[in-house]
DNA sequence: CTATTGACGGAGA
DNA sequence: TTCTCCGCCAATA
């Protein structure tokens, strides 16, 4: 039975689809921890959830973990490309949708509606 | 209880 | 451009 201590960080990643990867800032802050990135890499370090796919999240760099020896081949298996020894982030960083965002569209759709 | 340790990231020198 | 400093917070000694 895995543990359920970084849970808040294991939700965020667990939303991460195939084929996309996000950074330890990202999941971090889309947690509810802005700014502790290094929080998120503990979570992952922790991690022995086979549901959180952690392979997906990578340095802000698209850099991967140093002893995660799958990973490469994981997100290569998911279709995610990589330049040298990094992902291609501005390829596939996964773009989280949040609450603001949603009301943000709303409001841009009640705008173009009105002309 | 305190100090230290990280799969990090941004700002400043 | 490369390097250093500090914030963040759970786990561990």
């Amino acid at each position: 039975m895995p543990r359920r201590r970084y849970e808040r960080i294991y939700d965020v990643v667990r939303r991460i689809p195939r084929g996309r990867v996000a950074t330890y800032g990202m999941v971090a802050m889309v947690a509810g921890y802005p700014r502790a990135a290094r929080f998120a890499g503990l979570a992952l370090h922790h991690c022995d959830d086979p549901t959180v796919p952690c392979h997906r999240v990578v340095n802000a760099s698209g850099g991967l973990a140093p002893h995660f020896v799958s990973q490469r081949a994981r997100l290569q298996h998911e279709g995610v490309t990589f330049a040298g020894r990094n992902v291609s982030l501005a390829r596939q960083l996964w773009t989280p949708r949040l609450p603001s965002e949603r009301v943000a569209a709303s409001s841009r759709r009640q705008a173009a509606g009105r002309g």
